[in-house]
DNA sequence: TTATGTGAAGACGTTCACAGCT
DNA sequence: AGCTGTGAACGTCTTCACATAA
């Protein structure tokens, strides 16, 4: 996933729902939601199952958790569900965001529709840039860093999201934390520290990127018929026996190591 | 997790890596591209766990599938390290990468630093607005979807990325796909299906949100003192005896489902 | 008869703790 | 003496397969 957690083991408490089984919940909801606008009234979980791309035992071991919603020989009744699962996920309530870094990203965030159709508003924008300020992104506004604590806790915001270039990422989450706000999705290539009890989740691009050529680099050699598990590559890799010994400055071929800029988020400095 | 699979049964072929440490590759590379661009010659376990925000054992025993490249009592050498790492990833060979859908998002995208420096390179800028086409976008110009078919094939393009609106997603996959294209990063929140060998990673905007939410509800209830795992809300929720029966047409309290518009990536349409 | 809900089995992932090198 | 590399223990997630209910 593209995802970071930050909690106690999991399945903490006693009656609490599987952290894997929470990341799905949105799958299945947005399933529901299209059903329910096409106004089917029940869905059996092998039906439900593949409009989420899940397997139909994994969806109802998931439903399991929440309770006993289904009813057996018909199947789920889809809007008591969508009801459920929204309460389930705190979707019932109102949550104001804040989405500070306003680049090309930030305001990609901002024009974003499923943020204001789920219980999410957009709260502010912020953005370091003076220039900036006053301007509006997607209808609202940008405002100057200066007025981040102000903003936050006149507007009770408890969900923030960063979407700044990586050298600024963790200076505006120690802010945010400051200011009060508990959880935080993190755009920036950057790992956070933050103090226990507050929630950081990440999205990060190159390093999806670079899963998927992972993936692709294999599938490349076994088209070749090469030995499974090892792509053909240069040769027989980390070569079984210990390699001629961690040499002091590497067995290079690697270009020069591409500048300093290294990896940031498609923005402006916020 | 921000993310999903779409594998065989993960550490499938006998020398396999296992699929959650290809995940953490990448965030150790980040970290000792770092210590590289720092001359850092070598760091330990614990230091570099640190870095890139997981814990020693685990780091530790990641390495452990790549080989041995360590060395007892000092620790491991950054740039071999980077190497083998970048190497294992398939990042010592190009990967050219063609952007489907030019919105802020896709823009977001064609100007991330991140891209360029580590073996991507962004081929191409597609859109299905004859506007767009020939503007320049982070240098690159706009081409038009009808091109997308000979784009792929000239320049053998083998991952794109798909940053339409969720209506265009499949139609934009199943031409990537019958293109050539075997891996798909899927910013549109759709689930796109893809023929067996054809990998896809999605990042997910709403739903990391919705699982933030989640947590963010918990919390509140246990500030109140509320028994474990189940926040205070509206009532004893899942109550326990199954629920006075699926209503037909739900215990309701829902907001009228705001429109059709659900969840689009916040883009031009592509 | 049909489809849910769930124990039990198995696969996978993480952590522990220490043997083995340097 | 110090830090890696790794079996073994443990926890979590997935899948199976069937009892249970409508």
């Amino acid at each position: 996933m593209a995802t970071g957690r930050n909690h106690r083991p999991a399945t903490s408490r006693s009656r609490g729902i599987p952290e894997a089984t929470v990341a799905r919940l949105p799958l299945y909801l947005r399933a529901l939601t299209a059903l329910s606008e096409r106004s089917v009234p029940t869905v059996s979980s092998e039906e439900l199952a593949s409009a989420a791309g899940v397997n139909s035992a994994k969806l109802r071991k998931d439903f399991s958790y929440l309770g006993s919603y289904g009813t057996r020989g018909v199947g789920y009744d889809v809007e008591y569900l969508v009801y459920q699962i929204s309460r389930e996920l705190g979707l019932t309530q109102d949550w104001p965001v804040v989405i500070v870094g306003i680049g090309n990203l930030g305001a990609a965030l901002a024009n974003y529709g499923g943020f204001a159709s789920r219980g999410f508003r957009v709260a502010a924008l912020i953005d370091a840039d003076p220039g900036l300020a006053g301007k509006p992104v997607a209808g609202i506004p940008v405002q100057h860093t200066d007025e981040l604590e102000k903003i936050i806790s006149d507007n009770g915001v408890s969900i923030g999201v960063i979407a700044t270039p990586a050298g600024a990422a963790q200076q505006v989450c120690d802010r945010l934390v400051a200011a009060g706000i508990t959880s935080i999705l993190n755009f920036a290539p950057t790992v956070l520290s933050v103090p226990e009890g507050v929630d950081v989740r990440k999205v990060d691009l190159s390093i999806e990127l670079q899963i998927l050529a992972f993936h692709e680099q294999r599938k490349a050699g076994e088209e070749l018929g090469a030995p499974p598990g090892r792509r053909p590559g240069e040769g027989p890799e980390a070569d079984t026996a210990p390699p001629a010994a961690p040499p002091a400055v590497a067995v290079t071929k690697r270009p020069p190591e591409s500048g300093t800029d290294g990896d940031l988020p498609a923005v402006m400095p916020a």
